[in-house]
DNA sequence: TCACGATCATGACATCTGTCATGGCCAGGT
DNA sequence: ACCTGGCCATGACAGATGTCATGATCGTGA
């Protein structure tokens, strides 16, 4: 028998995942929470084999819980979860530890399998997606260009950026313009679209 | 017995959501379909009398898909399903002939219970979003706003979107500082951002 | 018929943005 | 000790952006 633990902050689709999987008869949802750092404390309290992660979720993304849960709870094997395939989210999956990676598109037959080739030791990653991140590459921005581009994803001025982040706002405009170059974007706008659809932010 | 439609672009939670309502006694889901303009053919060969209708997905959205199947099928009943709990969405549903508006934040009871309910000729509507759709409004922009906000989304340069849209740039500027205006916003960005989160676009 | 509002366009203006050159500070590696 | 690279800042400049005034066309409804 797997004991697996559910997060997804929507409620609906978390039921409907238990529903599925409560369908295999070696498979049982020992746990569902809702929020990223609820899940250590879950996971402590039933000691799943494996747990499934969307890296949408309030209080902590699915990515760094992931990292705690491996750190507090060694044997509990890590599937990141998420609505997006972006490059970026499965080499931050691995990095923190995760064992494998499906994406929402997927059916239902490749995510119990996913469950069980996991439980078994094994890797679990969508191979299209794989190539993709491996052609994507690790993200060119520095880290307060990062920050930047985060604050900018609002739309507010230069001034409110400066404001938000304590910079000047000459700083907040080089940071913009290397981050414009580096995504190959020629707006602050369409540089956001990139950062974001690779998984940079 | 419940007949049921289910419409959702991800494999994964149209099995999820399958297997749930399977788990009812009185629903049977008929048909599953992974785009909006799959719905109406797969409706006139299994004649539900629910479909359950996500709003996001390729090639026709939940809500032009809703339309086209109150006319095509009068006796199937739309519940119209949703990530993003937007204002201006549940006005789109309901004027689009819905019966019922459910987020995917809501229990999987909620969801089973909407189905019967729909089922039994009653309509559904999350009350905050109700209230909160009333607060927010009609959409004050006009369409060609609606138009030029619409692919202002993806970030290009005044010239970008006049060439799109084959405007002058003049007029795009003028079009933009109108819902710029209307939105509230100070920034072309804010002001797709204020749509966007509104359900307008 | 006439007023109204949406649409399209032009031109002018102040401001904002993106780029570049320059320089100082600090941590890590050779 | 020295170089490199990220970070912060300033100042200047061309080009893009947002605003405004003005005017023309067209369909709708009073």
């Amino acid at each position: 028998m797997i004991k697996v633990l559910l997060a997804d902050d929507q409620a609906l689709v978390r039921g409907a995942f238990a529903a599925m999987l409560g369908l295999e008869p070696d498979i049982e949802v020992v746990a569902q929470v809702s929020a990223g750092d609820e899940v250590v404390a879950a996971a402590r309290r039933t000691t799943p084999d494996v747990a499934l992660l969307d890296v949408q979720m309030p209080g902590k993304d699915g990515l760094s819980a992931a990292l705690d849960l491996r750190q507090a709870v060694p044997s509990c094997r890590v599937i990141v979860c998420t609505t997006f395939g972006r490059p970026g989210y499965l080499a931050r999956a691995m990095a923190a530890g995760a064992a494998g990676f499906v994406v929402k598109d997927a059916s239902p037959e490749q995510l119990v399998d996913a469950v069980r080739r996991v439980h078994a030791g094994l890797r679990v990653v969508d191979p299209v997606l794989a190539a993709e991140s491996l052609a994507t590459g690790h993200s060119p921005l520095t880290d307060r260009e990062r920050d930047v581009l985060a604050v900018a994803r609002d739309g507010g001025t230069v001034a409110d950026l400066a404001k938000a982040l304590h910079l000047s706002e000459g700083t907040v405009r080089n940071h913009l313009s290397a981050a414009i170059g580096k995504t190959g974007a020629r707006t602050r706008a369409e540089a956001v679209k990139v950062a974001e659809d690779s998984g940079w932010l």
